[in-house]
DNA sequence: GTCGCGCTTTCCATCCGATGGAAAACGCGG
DNA sequence: CCGCGTTTTCCATCGGATGGAAAGCGCGAC
């Protein structure tokens, strides 16, 4: 008796196949067939099956070894999306506030229900390096989060109130208190996070402003707790208003075009 | 009758279902349904439903006008790619060699049948900007692309010497004369191109070595003719010995063939 | 050397989900 | 108000997906 006779999952094909995908967002590089199968729970035959499809696509590579790997080409097409362009755009005058400041600096977008980093440069007054694009902050407890929630659809608002998850003994965790700091951030154009996210680490962020609103947030982290911050808003406007402008030239860009098949 | 019934293309689902991305290809950032549909021959209907579920997967995501575009899953997990560990890896050398040559400056690994530039970093003694990743070179007429060449798989090299592609009244298009070419690069460790991709153009380009073999290839492009590059090869070479030490760190291992089962 | 164990790959009988033309719903400019 | 291109929904038809089982590999232990 073959497989189909027992299990209805009762998903789409295409769906299970790229929830293949799912195994990578653990963040390795290199997965092996049983790996990827264990962890999206798919049978392994299965599995095997539809590895192959997302290598013919060739969104994964298959290596001399065996083992799986983001392929080239999800390389290059993630150079189309969005952080990417964004984050081309900002670069420079991420730059800038690094140098100006001394502290690290964030760029995040919303991208769920939570603040996804798109680039984050390192202070110190050294060179700054470049660390972990692409991880993942919690939105009611750090600057950039709290800028992005401020300007989030309701429904994401909604959510995210609802369970306010305690980080630190400092995390914020009453529903009329966040929602204080959000007016704030409307009337301000400012956002803070005090220890809130990790002890002895405090922030503050700005929003960045596409043609249709608010659309990324930039921080300055600093190890200070009682730091005001005072010496670092202005260059932070700065920043906020120069990426803003920046964002707003590069993001423009829709047919215009002559159209061709 | 519905459409089961007419064509049989023979395609598995999830192939046809990610053929999608190719509309995406040609460097597009937002595309429409329709476009999408005539660019790669799928039926209205068909691209749609598809289209959907690759939206449900995060990999493409629809904008409110209804617009698609690629989906900031992909980009992260682009950020897993190969590509990305060794551009991080690489940049700080590359930007080295900029400084210490004032010429623009490549790093590309083998792709299919063609160079993919992962960076290019600009130069003219002004502030390097970073330009066009994603690119592709042709394998028989750029110094990185010989370099590439020359330590690729026989399949590949084969396919490649027979059909030798003319750009300029340079491009070299005589099998023999690239295959001595190769064979100096190996005895020498440095490949070369006198304008044979574009006019005016020239280049110097040498391996970046990882744990398994050549693994991408650094090169230095230059506007002038007859620049013998002396003054350039011992900046490269430092390069490109200090990208191959950080690859080693960062990553290892390297992948990239033509597919097969 | 041989045995065992886990991983990968192939096979194939069963049946569930993909398919795409057609028509409706939408949006827009005239 | 109407026509045209686009997006979305519907559904009768049938082709491709499915996964347990077994064969094929490596590899380390004894």
């Amino acid at each position: 008796m073959a497989g189909a006779s027992h299990r209805t999952p009762g998903q789409p094909v295409t769906t299970r196949t790229l929830s293949a995908l799912d195994a990578f967002d653990g963040g390795d590089r290199v997965l092996s067939l049983s790996q990827i199968a264990r962890r999206t729970g798919l049978p392994v035959a299965t599995a095997h099956r539809m590895l192959g499809q997302l290598c013919a696509a060739r969104l994964l590579a298959k290596r001399h070894d065996g083992l799986y790997e983001i392929g080239a080409r999800m390389w290059r097409l993630g150079l189309l999306a969005r952080p990417t362009t964004l984050r081309e755009a900002a670069l420079p005058h991420l730059h800038d506030l690094v140098i100006r400041t001394g502290h690290t600096v964030h760029l995040a977008v919303l991208d769920g229900f939570d603040a996804l980093v798109i680039d984050r440069l390192a202070g110190s007054r050294t060179l700054p390096t470049r660390h972990s694009p692409g991880g993942r902050l919690p939105l009611h407890c750090t600057a950039v989060g709290k800028v992005l929630l401020a300007h989030a659809p309701a429904s994401v608002q909604e959510r995210v109130l609802t369970s306010l998850q305690r980080h630190t003994p400092y995390t914020i965790t009453d529903r009329r208190q966040i929602e204080r700091q959000m007016a704030g951030v409307h009337r301000t154009n400012v956002a803070r996070s005090a220890q809130e996210h990790r002890e002895g680490t405090s922030s503050v962020a700005m929003p960045v402003s596409g043609t249709t609103g608010v659309i990324a947030a930039v921080g300055v982290i600093a190890p200070l707790t009682s730091h005001r911050f005072t010496d670092v808003l202005t260059p932070l406007s700065a920043a906020a208003a120069a990426v803003s402008a920046s964002a707003r030239d590069a993001d423009f860009e829709s047919a215009a075009e002559p159209e061709r098949d």
